[in-house]
DNA sequence: GGTTTGAAATGTCCATACCAATTTAGAAAT
DNA sequence: ATTTCTAAATTGGTATGGACATTTCAAACC
């Protein structure tokens, strides 16, 4: 209990109010200098705390307004690697592969309409408030789920965080996706169906096919981005060019 | 690049002169003094990056001597869920099978030859300042960082931290692997022979078998292990039993 | 009623001084 | 020459007080 950095202890203090439930997420802790009077320590203490808190992903602090607690449940998984779109896709690929051959001789039938309502709102047959994004996600998670397994699910849940951690890599994602989302929701449906008939290996060839078309579609995707990358480099020290031209 | 806090402008700084080799892991890093003087900000500025770095597990701060980096790979990753010696093995059989196959083709004969050597350390043949648990530990992570790719190398670190967190968990690998460690070693020379061949499918199936064997140990173990709690519990009931005839 | 304005609250940053832990170097003893 | 001990220098930690930027919100205004 008797911690040696101070804000550490300051830190754990509000840890223990908040988990006591005096600070219930979304709430808004006291100001610095309430809170230094209160502890009897100075504002930069109660700051660096803050920071440390902050840095656990257990609180948000706003400039001007306050720091305010957040949900626990919704922490975001720290030490994230950065990753480029190839690699994770090929990790996709084969992890999720696996996780579906596993899910599907057990996968529940709730899972499977709830899978098919998934790919609904993907297509925007039907409207929902879970948008089309976060039904993808749903999908893969909801079959990494029905493998009754924790750590698939933290390794999946984790694969997919890792593309929201860029968001340069999210804009590829993006693009990739809605060229052809034809091919997206045929390639879903399929490893739907592999997974209706407990088919463990088609399941996983129909999930590898998934990601192995959005590998072909990322290629093409980064040649035309490197092109345009060209491109504007190239129009750009043009223009400083004449730029100097001119001020000269 | 122009972040808005400068504590964190500051400790995005720091980040890239230790990625960039600046400051190597297990270095020491300029004063506070020093570094306010070099980034033109007051020393708070300063601790406050290096409390948000060392909340990411990158430095680590002594005091009266001075931050030092960590290793990158060796810490981080909060937010670990607790998962059963089935889950974690099950999983991994799966995924560092998958690694194994897509390493086999491109693993360079440096690591091959780290690998025989990392065996040897593993059955006590050499000396080294690996344990023979490092050891077993790298000899999985060298074959995940062969494939080239950081999320699966990511994946495979995070699943080998969970069986670190849990000490339960850890007593039940410790008896499993020690007690047929004959067995573990076969299989590492099946994987290395598969991986020196080539062979990504031959490499897949030996992995699994690797971890196939470990479940069926496990299997084996946690029965004789719920023998002993029902023996200990009821000889606690017992206990209880006289101990409330003798107060009362 | 809707908009603008300005004061209060709040987080951010800095400079300085002092404290406590650690390291280092030099003197002293062997 | 080597070891041991002590004191000074170095380093991170804390306190204080002030100045600044942003946000919030209510009063004042059109």
């Amino acid at each position: 209990m008797t911690e040696k950095r101070l804000y550490h202890t300051v830190a754990n203090k509000l840890l223990e109010l908040i988990d006591s439930g005096v600070f219930p997420p979304g709430s808004r802790l006291p100001g610095e200098r309430d809170l230094a009077k209160r502890f009897g320590v100075s504002r930069v203490s109660i700051r660096e705390a803050g920071i440390a808190l902050q840095a656990q992903g257990r609180v948000e602090i706003k400039v001007g307004s306050g720091v305010y607690v957040l949900d626990r449940s919704s922490l975001p998984v720290y030490g994230l690697p950065k990753v480029g779109p190839f690699e994770l896709t090929e990790a996709r690929a084969l992890f999720e592969g696996e996780a579906a051959a596993l899910a599907a001789p057990m996968i529940s039938d709730e899972d499977l309409v709830r899978l098919e309502r998934l790919i609904e709102i993907m297509t925007g047959e039907v409207e929902d408030e879970l948008g089309p994004v976060e039904a993808d996600a749903e999908f893969h998670l909801t079959i990494a789920r029905s493998t009754n397994n924790h750590a698939i699910l933290f390794v999946i849940d984790s694969l997919w965080k890792m593309r929201e951690e860029a968001s340069q890599l999210q804009e590829v994602y993006e693009t990739v996706c809605h060229k052809d989302h034809r091919d997206r929701e045929d390639e879903h449906r399929l490893i739907l169906e592999a997974l209706k008939r407990r088919d463990s290996s088609a399941a996983r060839i129909a999930m590898r096919a998934h990601f192995s078309r959005m590998i072909e579609a990322l290629l093409v995707e980064s040649e035309a981005q490197a092109l345009r990358e060209v491109q504007r480099k190239s129009s750009e020290s043009r223009s400083r060019y004449t730029l100097s031209q001119q001020t000269e």
